[in-house]
DNA sequence: CCTGGAATCAACCATTTGGTTGATGCGGCC
DNA sequence: GGCCGCATCAACCAAATGGTTGATTCCAGG
């Protein structure tokens, strides 16, 4: 039996290549293609309508006007098909954020063919599938005690990485620069540094930005 | 007459998208593949002891261990067949840099596979090509009159994205902290903006980062 | 050869930032 | 009810950063 797959990326070279590798393959077939995250929803609203629903999506993150995150969501949110994530990028932030939307693998673009064709099977199947690296930068997240911001907090955090200045930030969130300060020690004490430009840069390499 | 291609990524995806793109196409004809511009590099000298140069490299930039931007410079040191960069990014940085190095055409890859082959054909022609977006960003940069910092004042700014302080800038540098001050205050005036943080946002959005 | 940019350094001062202590009010949770 | 985290603010001091002036050396280009 095949596995009735939409591919969702907005690169048409992407897309050609994914339906390229499947079509040399026995098991998948794609039935649609779309260039971003409601594209991907209309099509796949499309099908289940028409009674052929679709068995798996495989997604990518990066595209407008809606993201592959929003899409996860508001496919997982609709029981909709499940949903591959297949990405160039493994920060941290994308994983998490991924998975928490409700996608059921994570896998990058630099995996060979053999991997991507058998996690687009397990996905459709129902099964979890994280490639090595992806496992990875899980664990090193896991081990770590999860730096958390505060909300407020992590408005200042962006802000800050404008280059705003205490003055000017106190002015942007109507807070005095006392509270500005207190902020920014909490934010440099749960980041481990001890100054703005270095909380950047660690929030930078944490993913928070 | 064909085309003689190489293909250099680093994502067995988009190779066989390239590939499949360029197969249901007459006149451009993959000879071969290469996952980074070392090994493109290999292939090329081979192909041309063989008899049977290449007439053009569809390169990505992003690849290890060896980039597209090295790689394009080796290209054309070594008189070899033209370089059309094949891209996610748009920054000003890597497109100056690519044509720098030598580069005859540069596209996206969410170009529409009509665009990519046009680009193809025209770079093996000897033709320039730029992408309409490409040219924007080219044309933007010209008008701003061009922000460049002296060789040593990167340095300086690498390490301040890192959160560097003036101490540990002129340790890393075996300068004297006086020394980094004045390099800092170039660096702020170029940039047009007063202080280190606000110098880090203005070197990332102008993609000197 | 002379001019100018780049890199180097010093001394001085003003401003910004960081560190600490302490305090208040609010909302959630056991 | 009491504890705790979060957000808010003040006052004070220490350290880092920024701004200015002036000077030296080196190297490349007209």
């Amino acid at each position: 039996m095949t596995v009735r797959a939409l591919l969702v990326d907005d690169h048409p070279v992407v897309r050609a290549g994914l339906r390229a590798m499947f079509e040399s393959f026995e098991g998948i077939d794609v039935v649609a293609e779309a260039a971003d995250g409601s594209a991907a929803l209309a099509v796949a609203a499309e099908r289940a309508r028409a009674g052929a629903a679709l068995d798996v999506v495989v997604m990518d993150i990066q595209m407008k006007p809606m993201d592959g995150i929003e899409a996860t969501r508001a496919f997982k949110a609709a029981g909709g098909p499940p949903v591959l994530i297949l990405t160039t990028f493994d920060t941290q932030g994308d994983i998490v954020a991924a998975i928490e939307a409700g996608a059921l693998g994570y896998l990058l673009k630099d995996a060979p063919p053999e991997q991507v064709q058998a996690a687009v099977l397990a996905t459709a199947r129902g099964e979890r599938t994280l490639s090595p690296e992806i496992t990875a930068a899980l664990m090193e997240r896991m081990q770590r005690p999860a730096i958390s911001l505060s909300a407020r907090e992590m408005e200042l955090l962006k802000l800050l990485a404008t280059g705003a200045t205490n003055k000017e930030l106190a002015e942007a969130l109507f807070i005095s620069q006392a509270t500005v300060k207190t902020h920014l020690v909490h934010i440099y004490s749960k980041l481990g540094v001890d100054n703005r430009t270095a909380a950047i840069a660690a929030a930078r390499s944490e993913g928070l930005l």
